[in-house]
DNA sequence: CTCAGATGTACTCGAATCGAGTATAAATGG
DNA sequence: CCATTTATACTCGATTCGAGTACATCTGAG
């Protein structure tokens, strides 16, 4: 056997936010990512990527940024194949506006949540969480750099929740053995919900210093909407009147002119994004005003 | 022939400070960074960079924080091997204190700022800039996005100077065809000079919201020592007063009791990292003092 | 010995940012 | 008509941070 000689993986963690739920695209009942081999007829690893998305899920992808690179034995050792050459896995994470699938995987929008049902924290604090910090606690037993890191992950004892902490939270929950139990979010296949959750990590960085939100935006939309889907992405409620200044000072969107509809309260003005802006605005950034309900 | 089945390279820009210079270790006069093919015995990507730094620098490393994965036709396009397959790449940030090199490829410490001396403003603003922007102005023409991406890249007409943006800054020299003139900094083989940007860039973000600094300082240190080589990777000068004061909010350091043998001023109190404070401090971060001049 | 020069340390001030709260305006629907 | 929902404007105080100033302490050259 020469040396690890397989072809490189490719996978894509595909986002979208509807219903103002961030959703992943899977395939085969919501048990995998849409991902491929890297073959020498693809261009570069973007191109192959985009090749077999579009191949799987019926669906073009605007936004695509790399994420990690793996092999084998870094990996969940869940792995079936432990006899193959060593594979290379790059991750990439996706950006998308609609949400109609018609692919050849069984392709299906889901909701982040469903995984990691623990991260959702804009309404309440989610169910599961006591449960966990609870077992997590037991594991930690009187170690303190454990007591240290699951009070520092999970908010505990004055420390307060930071969202970006979604990979770490995850490996954390891995090592004490919780990531196994069905009540615990549903699993994925081989090492895909750890990869989903360096996604979810990424992007909750990611949106407080870049427009990428917009990536996710119909064209017009009004400033909640705005709000609605950054709140989806993070976890967090936001409070409203920060949330509109910070727009308004960034001078990220303009109004088109045109109201809303109207879907139940006082019309409110349509905003379109100012891409001519991006590039001065990419690292003054777009922070987010958090809360702490 | 079948798909992409050539080896995975890894390779390492392997940063130290010394004597006030960010410096990279290099191999063949200079021109190449440590790299090696990713085998089969190797445990990891990790492990596998690790195995062939040292062998080819003798160096032992420490920290090591992958940066991104290419494809050959991702790559500069003045890459030699056109016929063979497709080649990926995976680079790596290491980190380490000493500076003794030993090993089989004339491993060198090089100084950042020969392969790109636009880069250090802590003096003065270099030398070459008004050359690199007078020509890029040329080169944009009437374009009002390129003329407007100029700006703010270099911190022309108004813009201010963002240290972080080095790896664009090198693309726009290349696109424009700036970065092969020898007066603009030493050449390197193939596309090496492009991923030492691309670690520049990724360090001198991170030092801002982490503590990985500390990588490169010695067990022991004074508060100038800390504050002259994160202006040496930042390319900045930096606030005395207010540096200090961030360090001492942070709590990172702590005293060791002992005083500095003298350096030719008042003898300096001795500091030494805490890394029992990393958990805690890992977003509210290191946040850096800047400074106009 | 003395003083220049370098380094170390302690303050102050004002602008900008940001979390948080309050108030008011405009539409819908029973 | 009024409760409810959404939109929008304004205020206040805490914190951060760039910038400036002043002063302390040691080395070493003359």
């Amino acid at each position: 056997m020469p040396s690890g000689l397989a072809p490189a993986e490719l996978i894509a963690i595909l986002t979208a936010v509807t219903d103002n739920q961030p959703r992943v695209m899977t395939l085969r009942g919501g048990e995998a990512l849409p991902s491929g081999p890297f073959e020498s007829t693809h261009r570069s690893l973007q191109s192959g990527l985009r090749a077999w998305i579009e191949a799987q899920t019926g669906h073009p992808v605007g936004y695509l940024e790399q994420l990690y690179t793996f092999a084998d034995k870094d990996r969940d050792p869940r792995s079936d194949d432990v006899d193959t050459s060593q594979r290379i896995s790059i991750s990439y994470l996706g950006l998308v506006r609609e949400q109609d699938a018609a692919g050849a995987g069984r392709p299906a929008w889901r909701s982040w949540y469903q995984y990691f049902p623990w991260e959702d924290h804009r309404d309440r604090t989610p169910e599961e969480l006591p449960r966990i910090t609870e077992r997590l606690t037991a594991w930690a037993g009187a170690d303190p750099l454990k007591i240290q890191r699951v009070d520092y992950l999970f908010g505990l004892n004055g420390k307060s929740w930071n969202e970006e902490l979604v990979l770490q939270r995850y490996e954390l929950m891995y090592q004490a053995g919780l990531v196994d139990a069905p009540e615990f979010g549903r699993p994925m296949a081989g090492d895909n919900r750890r990869i989903l959750a360096t996604g979810i990590s990424r992007l909750r960085a990611k949106i407080k210093y870049s427009p990428v939100v917009f990536e996710l935006m119909p064209e017009c939309f009004t400033l909640l909407q705005l709000q609605r889907t950054v709140e989806a992405l993070s976890g967090l409620h936001l409070h409203k009147p920060n949330f509109r200044r910070q727009i308004d000072q960034q001078e990220l969107v303009e109004e088109t002119g045109e109201m809303s509809s109207g879907t139940g309260g006082r019309p409110a003005r349509l905003f379109r994004y100012r891409p001519a802006i991006l590039e001065a605005r990419m690292l003054s950034g777009a922070r987010l005003p958090l809360s702490r309900s």
